[in-house]
DNA sequence: CGAGTCTTTGAAGCCCTTCAAGCGAAGTGG
DNA sequence: CCACTTCGCTTGAAGGGCTTCAAAGACTCG
């Protein structure tokens, strides 16, 4: 646990890997000394849970490294994973009563936890803040929008080309492994079959099959079980347009 | 073409239908002069469209009244709806370059005008404003969210059951037509069969199969094409989950 | 190594789509 | 006023893509 105490808090925001990108990026040193003294950094495990669908919404937390995963379930019981959350992303439901998905970590994992008061507080005074964090809800609501379509009209093989392109995207800036050949990559996915499956509305069984049909087609090559090589880019895009 | 000139404009504001639920409601007697001055009212006939997905993003709008849809095509041309844009509702991509969706009138529709440029330096200079607009990005963010479990994980007839009581829901403070019964309640369906379709990721013959089966069974009664009445919400709502 | 977990592969079945035709209400023109 | 067209909707039949059920293979970690 590392909980601190604002009296004698180092002030963590200066040195934070997402100072420049998160919704506190355009804050200044005065409105970053008293956002520290609120925040408080928070280690989590891959599996660990960080907040549960329909509690009470206590939290809200900044991603600093690692990626987690934002699902619900049917009454079923089936999982369906909303989106996927990277370094300077923010977490749960300012303004609102109840979080409405459950956030759970898929690697190791560091956050920003703030209290919902507190952050809620700091928010309405700082309108900056309020600012970041509305672009920031505004582009996540196009991502979301982007993948109902994925959801509601592409079939499975066109899900997990898309799937595997914003991966490489959104995994880039991260890892910085640029190739000097443009077209090759390899991604070190975050998800097992099972939560790609959650991920695109499909089953495990399908995923695993597209696997296997993509890599005899060689657009992809499967160097490990989470590794993955993108070796047509070009037809990938073609398929998920 | 209900264009305003600023000098000898009548303050709309003052009588508009959604003066208190839009992102407006919070907004002070001086400031609502200044929004009205840069607004203006226009009206819209069905299958008219007023933005175009991709297009430069040159205006956003409050809804007034009347239904509006937002969609996007797969490569294919099939259409997804992304979402029903009723009174109240904003519409547009503020602080973004280009519009991500395109939005087409379902009704007559009366909306609420900005330019774009206008209203984001309107909104930075006023919290207030970007506050509420924060609010109801979020809400619809969590809405949008939660069609992604319908899109992936449900089937045709758990999609149509929670299809119908979503919009009897959105459709009930607009037309207040409350019945004594509890459980009775005709709506007036502001979509086609095939753009049901396209809201379910379905064809048109499975909404319509799917409409003459909850018939059979006594769940709804349909008196007209667009009309619906919901006969038993509860087991609709045990379907729906 | 052996237990457990994740993944792959096969076979059968079902739900939804696709293709096709018919129905019914509204509108048009002779 | 009634043929004729049009448009939206319904219904049927066949086919396909994904799921379900089942089992075996592959990797991990004590």
């Amino acid at each position: 646990m590392s909980a601190q105490h604002p009296s004698n808090a180092v002030n963590f925001c200066q040195a934070c890997a997402v100072r420049n990108r998160a919704i506190c990026a355009d804050l200044d040193r005065e409105e970053i000394e008293l956002l520290n003294a609120i925040g408080r950094r928070k280690t989590i495990s891959p599996g660990e849970q960080l907040l549960w669908e329909g509690d009470e919404a206590v939290f809200v937390a900044n991603v600093i490294h690692g990626i987690l995963k934002l699902s619900t379930h049917s009454a079923e019981g089936k999982e369906q994973i909303l989106g996927l959350a990277y370094p300077s992303d923010f977490l749960g439901r300012p303004f609102g009563s109840t979080t409405p998905y459950s956030v759970e970590a898929l690697t190791e994992v560091q956050v920003c936890l703030f209290q919902r008061a507190d952050f809620d507080r700091f928010a309405r005074e700082h309108p900056r803040l309020e600012h970041k964090l509305l672009e920031r809800t505004l582009t996540e609501l196009d991502r979301t929008r982007r993948w109902m379509l994925l959801l509601g009209r592409m079939n499975a093989e066109q899900k997990l080309a898309s799937f595997l392109l914003e991966t490489a995207d959104r995994l880039q800036p991260a890892t910085c492994s640029f190739v000097a050949e443009g077209d090759a990559s390899v991604i070190e996915l975050p998800l097992t079959r099972q939560q790609i499956a959650d991920v695109l509305g499909l089953t495990i069984e399908t995923v695993s099959r597209q696997f296997s049909r993509m890599k005899n087609e060689g657009l992809i090559a499967i160097p490990s079980r989470r590794g993955v090589e993108l070796r047509d880019r070009q037809r990938l895009e073609v398929i998920a347009i």
